[in-house]
DNA sequence: TAACGGTGCAAGCAACCACTTGCTTTCATT
DNA sequence: AATGAAAGCAAGTGGTTGCTTGCACCGTTA
């Protein structure tokens, strides 16, 4: 059982995830929170600073996806975080997809979002970078860009999946197919089922830790 | 100098693009277009059908992206054709937006953009088919996903830059670098400023005429 | 000239909004 | 039993919303 604050305060996210600012009027979070209206203006002064509180406390990114277990592939490593990165991310993909449209009208609301998106993505560079040294591929390769395609595919699944499903690989084969396509981008060699035209290699251990 | 009923819609998708359906208010529109606020009730009937109207007209997706300068490279191409599209996106990228963030209270306004987006990947798939098949290469790769990520590199890039423009490459040279990972990861060669590591063929024309 | 459709204007409607006030109730701590 | 903080309740504030009504105006067509 919840004090008040924390009921109210996960109603507001959950009315703002529906519904926008603008529709998350205070008597539908007090209505869902089992609270009177009267409380949340107690509480928190104002519509805005409440709203502004309950994103605050979101996590989008799962903050913990490494360090990976160096038992395995580059494969099922990537195959494992694009899972959970895509699991976590979908739980607040409606309030993500509020804030986004709103960020105009309300920039302080998605500015935790943003610098979430921000740090893990330096981190996932700093990994490809190290996985392509580790490999031993071609250097040259464009690693930050083929990180952003990853992240954009991630990303864009998420969101987007309800709406144009056909244009996505299966759900439960996404994150395995995206983590393949990036290895082939960057040139890190994978055993896949006769999908690989790069040279093979005996599969390398190789781990998240050093990023 | 456009007629009344051309000037609300535009003005109904403006401000539509910038507050939202809740924050469009009738008057807004009005005073935008110029009107009184009863012409629109009087032509459209009611805020949700000028809206729903305003919708419908929009072309989110440059429909003729294709067929392709046969005289250019697969790179030349798809960098070409990766700019149009992310140009002519991005002029609709906050209605677009608003859209995506109430499909679930308004589904009908996003179906327009849905089906756009499905018959634009499901040609650019077959480009994409072809181009595989006519270079040679490896038949067997995931030709649907590298399109699919492609496709949400170009999506998310248009809607989160303005957000987290670190996590894309520069501006100008976004598409030219779309278009290379993409080659890349479906192992058709270009001619890379020495980033290569798949052995180089001399350039082939090839045309999107055939998807 | 007469009729008519499109438009503007002023006013107003009921519903809803965020937020406030004054008062009572509940309940744990002393 | 007394105290005080937290919560509920009813009512009301001024403002905004989508939408309507009634009437005057104006240019075109008959």
């Amino acid at each position: 059982m919840l004090n008040h604050r924390e009921r109210i305060i996960e109603a507001a996210a959950r009315v703002y995830a529906s519904s926008g600012f603008r529709g998350t009027t205070t008597r539908r979070i007090a209505e869902e929170a089992g609270v009177n209206e009267v409380t949340l203006f107690r509480l928190f002064g104002s519509k805005a600073a409440l709203i502004a509180e309950a994103m605050r406390i979101q996590e989008f990114i799962d903050p913990h996806p490494g360090p990976p277990d160096p038992s395995l592939t580059p494969l099922e490593q990537l195959t494992k975080s694009n899972a959970a990165v895509m699991e976590n991310l979908s739980k607040h993909r409606h309030l993500i997809r509020q804030g986004m449209a709103e960020q105009m009208e309300h920039p302080e609301l998605c500015n935790e979002l943003c610098g979430e998106k921000k740090v893990a993505f330096e981190r996932f560079v700093a990994y490809a970078r190290d996985l392509v040294k580790r490999e031993g591929s071609d250097p040259n390769v464009d690693v930050r860009t083929s990180a952003s395609m990853l992240f954009s595919a991630i990303f864009h699944d998420v969101m987007s999946r309800e709406m144009v499903a056909e244009t996505f690989p299966p759900a439960q084969q996404a994150a395995a197919r995206y983590a393949k396509v990036f290895l082939r981008s960057i040139g890190v060699p994978f055993e896949g089922k006769g999908k690989s035209s790069t040279p093979r290699r005996k599969r390398r251990r190789t781990s998240l830790a050093a990023a």
